[in-house]
DNA sequence: ACGCATTTGTTCGTATGTATT
DNA sequence: TAATACATACGAACAAATGCG
């Protein structure tokens, strides 16, 4: 592609605006879309380096600058990660320094604290409605269940209930959960190959029922923060719905807007 | 400044290393900063366009590829909006086409409403220690309260209890809060010249006291989700404590990460 | 309706700086 | 020190969107 000047583009300008999409994109916008696919494919596995960006220039017969500024994108999606003067790294859960990279949750008095957690079940079981909608599964398919507790400082915080999609998923067990070392997108990643890039949450209050009450020693009818996560993989797929509860009675949801 | 090749940068090293930070910085850095105080200074006001990437290359005496890096930084930051063919424009609260910029309650079903706001009340106080502390004013210090709640389809859904900087916001009164139409932190900034960029929120679920739950047509203890948003200004100066008491019985907090 | 000027957006090429190994 | 990789900066040309005459 892109063996002409700039100009010609697009080549062949494909499906005309009949497909919905503008049947047309600027070049790097095309260099991202491939290097995407390469992501997806598996061609280079989290945290390992890509090529430099002049072999990638040269695989895709354009000039540095425009495969800088599709990196620059992706990089700006956290889906690649530059260090200057070592390369251009695939983004990973699995070698976090501190703590996971979804979870926004902070102590009222700064010091973050390691986080234990404690597996209560994990079930594989047929798809609920609402889980097989968010999950886009045929109903009657099967999906996971996993459900836990992580600790702050030997105090239960946060009740997760998860719902994984079955096939993606398969000889998952309470076991290897256990086993793991580090977050839980890390061993999705490391062992089965599904990597979240990007997450949508909906934040509500609820009151404590007896099951959640129970786990987090609180009274039933306590407030908590209820984030219900739905984690998508590449091309916005969905592969996890999860609904945390989280006793905000020492901690708080950073956000910042702008 | 750069009238000279890039490679003489800095021109003055300032202080080595010892003022803790790093004792240089980019061209497009340093002009990033110049912009960033024009903008300060209100040389281009709200909804302005700001002068051409040329003609700031011209002033700065840099390529207009260096003009464009810092604008591009400005625009990620949603300072600066980019329109193609019209010109780069600063950022505003005023003419926001739907919705207030900062907040991200959604109702569960789709549509997004309009919103009904009305205020409760606006006392000139002295500002108590927390919110002393939270926008850095002396012990004493006059502060602005304001209260009001939100509607969403004819209900009450949000309740927020407001505190700005005092010196700032002299000669706010309610009635110039109720006739203003459109965010408040567009008068904010049209009436005031004083323009939220970002802000930072702490999330939390609490329980409605006597207060909040008349207001909110709730009963006594109804689950509520606490915003406790600290608003700030050009160099992260605080200027307004906000904290939001959200029903989230039929609306939700929504959230991305990645 | 058309063309023109303006402004941002894209792409190339080249050179040099900075960080890492 | 040298090689490699990303980062910064310049310049030039053309594309695409907008608004005006």
């Amino acid at each position: 592609m892109a063996t002409l000047p700039p100009s010609t583009l697009p080549e062949f300008p494909a499906s005309p605006s009949e497909a919905g999409g503008p049947a047309f994109s600027p070049l790097y916008q095309q260099i991202k879309g491939l290097i995407l696919r390469s992501l997806q494919a598996g061609e280079w596995k989290p945290g390992e380096a890509i090529p430099s960006e002049v072999d990638l220039a040269a695989r895709f017969r354009v000039s540095q600058g425009t495969v800088r500024k599709a990196i620059d994108e992706l990089a700006a999606e956290n889906l690649l990660v530059r260090r200057q003067g070592k390369g251009t790294f695939v983004a990973t859960h699995a070698e976090e320094k501190i703590q996971y990279r979804f979870l926004r949750l902070m102590p009222d008095d700064g010091e973050a604290s390691p986080v234990e957690r404690k597996f209560i079940d994990c079930r594989r079981l047929r798809a609920p409605a609402e889980v097989a909608r968010a999950l886009e599964l045929k109903s009657g398919d099967a999906a996971l269940q996993i459900r836990r507790l992580l600790y702050f400082r030997g105090q239960p915080v946060v009740f997760d209930d998860i719902w994984l999609h079955g096939m993606l998923f398969k000889g998952l067990t309470a076991e290897r959960l256990s086993d793991y070392r580090g977050p839980m997108y890390g061993l999705f990643e490391t062992e089965f190959g599904v990597r979240m890039i990007r997450a949508e949450e909906k934040l509500r209050a609820v009151s404590a029922d007896a099951t959640a009450a129970g786990l987090l020693n609180l009274a039933e009818g306590a407030p908590l923060l209820s984030v219900e996560r739905l984690s998508l993989t590449y091309g916005d797929k969905p592969v996890e719905l999860r609904r945390g509860l989280y006793n905000t009675a020492a901690h708080f949801y950073r956000n910042e807007v702008s």
